[in-house]
DNA sequence: TAAAAATACTCCATAGGTATTTTAT
DNA sequence: ATAAAATACCTATGGAGTATTTTTA
């Protein structure tokens, strides 16, 4: 399971299509494709019914989805909490944070 | 920012040791090294100062450490849940979900 | 000097691409 | 017939390893 998987898997999902998501990622839509058979092999299970013409979610991806968005906001925050401790630590005068092991000392 | 690079941060904060975070991991030490190194690429900052024999956690790290925690808990929460899902689509009887698109429909 | 981390390098897996074929309406 | 997805194939990047060097107390 990769990040990269979870982007592509919450575009095919809004866009139930694997072309028209491949064009807003900027991916071609083959590498879409294996995006998600890779994300699907990784949980073990098909997100997506292919077989209609029109792409619909299994119970799995209907599962998956919430999670998948969840993950990819955290992993945002993340990138913008760490970013604003990056400008701080470059201040002069910081003084650098420290951590008491936890495992380290047992 | 990859799943794998939070594990190890994880650990290697858990640790405060590279060298210990690599054998709980079941890696090679520079691979840890490597890890830790494209995380702090990828998240643009430093997240362990090395300076001194004893590791510890730079403020970008320590910001770092909850949200890679949780996005761990929910990846496994996923899992788990996308797994029972496909236990359930197996069942006989079962009838498929539907989504209705999102933008697909405007 | 003795640990721990960093580096140099090698190898291989795989992510992503293009081009083509298959499928479903 | 025609869109869309799957497949086949190729290439290049980078992840993981071993062996070695550097660093810090």
């Amino acid at each position: 399971m990769q990040f990269q998987q979870l982007r592509a898997f919450k575009e095919v999902a809004a866009e139930l299509s694997f072309t028209r998501a491949a064009k807003n990622l900027h991916y071609a839509q083959s590498t879409v494709t294996t995006q998600i058979k890779n994300l699907e092999e990784a949980v073990g299970t098909e997100l997506f019914d292919r077989s209609r013409r029109q792409l619909s979610l299994t119970e799995a991806g209907l599962r998956l989805l919430p999670h998948a968005e969840h993950i990819i906001e955290i992993a945002e925050a993340a990138r913008r909490e760490v970013a604003q401790a990056a400008q701080q630590a470059h201040r002069p005068g910081h003084r650098q944070g420290r951590l008491t092991p936890r495992r380290a000392l047992l």
